[in-house]
DNA sequence: GTGAAAGCGCTAACAG
DNA sequence: CTGTTAGCGCTTTCAC
């Protein structure tokens, strides 16, 4: 079924097809009627590929994250796309994974089909995969992470920044001693990092610090706050870097009668359904992944439609410690 | 940077360079060599849309599932995108929700894309997407749901059949009583009346339901166990249609000093990371979401490489009940 | 093992 | 407002 059947049917030329699936103003209302009725009839589905070669225009972006099981991407990946479908564009989701190993072949399939635009999580790219987007020749985002040098556009927030806020929040509740659990993906390591940072340079202690495998689980913050059980005969204060390591800490820590937050207090990060909602509710960081996204869309969208000049995309997303029960 | 460019360049033609990337086998080692070396000399990414205009295979499958926050989704999805990709298929991943509202305008723009094949979850189309699916000559898998006319091959399990199994096991262990917290989405509302009516059979009582809008989220979990605490002076099993909602009704249940399991019985769905490693580890019911996705992969795959006879793939993924310390 | 010609289904660009 | 012509970049098919 093709477009010069649905023509043929309706008497008209393919253009006129084209015209009423893609530009309705431009046919007169009466052969729009006769094209539709046409359309229906066949239950015609064009070519998207077809066009897309003929337009070089795929209408399609490309997102790569590495997961949406983190909230704060769930909601980031929610807006983007709904934010690029009103505009007309279908969002292509690729998930990563957390390890950098075959990204550039991922990048290369993806970019074989051409996207009209790139949204890519974490600055980190290796030498080729930076070619390859560059060569590309579309608009970029990139989000979650300030990088050095961004590729094009930029939404994202610094690591380091959160690391030394959790670090301040703490001290001025005038905490002494701290402790950390930590996946080892890059940017969770460098928010624990200036975390720590920040502890030493006010005359804090830390005594103790875990670090688990990425991706982070409620299993793995169990097992790490056990090993650091002999040091918490004090009142210590633990930042995690993630709501789950918190929770799976916390469990485990009820589950030896260590009370919270009087002899431990938790903050965790990204403010996932579990913080707010369990008891008690947890300390946390808010990343607005919601806004990232739509930030990111409006970005891109700016270049497309060439609407205005061109944008110098760059922003700081905002969080926020989001204090509840156990600080 | 298209084929001609890097043909020239090699001093060949460009289907000796298509040869290379699709069919090296068919080329001298000589040759290809050089081609190979054009290739990365400019940077060369094949355009994938003019390869599938003209071959008509887009080497892309499309999924559509409402959500991968639910661990069986999230399992499901991965092995099927690994298996497609060992195949040399592309996934791309469609998020529908749980509302069936413009799920036929998601379809359009999918299939106009021309997968090559198409992986659905849930079996409650609309005439409308029934006949395009069907149209668009391609293997298609529903997964999730046991339908009662399998569009084309089928990989899921009987909703009714986990709702009955539960409502046996608490039988089993002497329950009398039974309440029953659910999504209003159409299979868990069937798990949740199949056990009902399984419970109902075998003189059970139901002494609460309640109905949360979905997503299941651990706040309605909680809501919905307050409503329900004038009915739990006695023993009574709860059964919840996900583990987000059991784990609400715990901490809820804890909150007011219910005990667990003596007064209160817990099952949930899913079986989320939550379940084995909140404290106490709370029964729920597993599908085997990660082998369904293999299951499915290689049904469409067997289709798509077209060796053997036309498959008619229906299958039930086994699903199990792990009894942990709530019941 | 390699190349030349034709065309996949659609739309840009230009006429009328 | 509608139609015609000429490709988009690749692969199929057939020759050599």
């Amino acid at each position: 079924m093709k477009i010069t059947d649905v023509a043929s049917l309706a008497g008209v030329a393919p253009m006129t097809v084209s015209r009423v699936i893609n530009t309705p103003d431009r046919v007169s209302p009466a052969t729009a009627a006769k094209v539709r009725a046409a359309i229906e009839q066949l239950g015609y589905v064009p070519n998207l590929i077809a066009g897309g070669l003929s337009s070089r225009r795929s209408r399609m972006v490309a997102a790569v994250v590495p997961t949406i099981a983190h909230p704060m991407f769930a909601g980031l990946i929610q807006t983007f796309t709904d934010s690029m479908r009103v505009a007309g564009y279908e969002v292509m989701l690729s998930l990563s994974g957390y390890g950098e190993n075959d990204k550039e072949a991922l990048l290369r399939t993806l970019l074989g089909r051409r996207p009209d635009a790139l949204l890519i999580a974490g600055a980190a790219h290796t030498p080729g995969a930076f070619q390859m987007i560059s060569e590309a020749g579309i608009p970029v985002v990139e989000i979650w992470d300030v990088s050095r040098r961004p590729i094009d556009m930029l939404v994202g927030f610094d690591h380091e920044d959160v690391g030394k806020a959790v670090a301040r929040f703490f001290l001025t509740k005038g905490y002494t001693r701290f402790a950390t659990i930590s996946a080892d993906d890059p940017r969770a390591v460098q928010r624990t990092h200036s975390f720590a940072a920040e502890i030493a340079r006010s005359g804090g202690t830390i005594v103790g610090e875990a670090t688990i495998a990425a991706p982070s689980t409620i299993m793995a913050g169990r097992k790490a706050l056990r090993g650091m059980l002999p040091a918490l005969t004090e009142p210590t204060a633990l930042f995690c870097s993630s709501d789950l390591l918190a929770f799976g800490a916390m469990t485990e820590a009820r589950f030896h009668g260590i009370p919270i937050p009087e002899r431990l207090a938790v903050c965790g990060f990204g403010n996932f359904e579990l913080s707010s909602a369990s008891e008690p509710a947890f300390t946390t960081v808010n990343v607005e992944g919601a806004e990232a996204g739509r930030i990111a869309a409006g970005f891109l969208l700016q270049r497309l439609t060439g609407n205005g000049p061109k944008v110098e995309g760059h922003v700081h997303v905002p969080f926020s410690i989001l204090e509840r029960a156990t600080t």
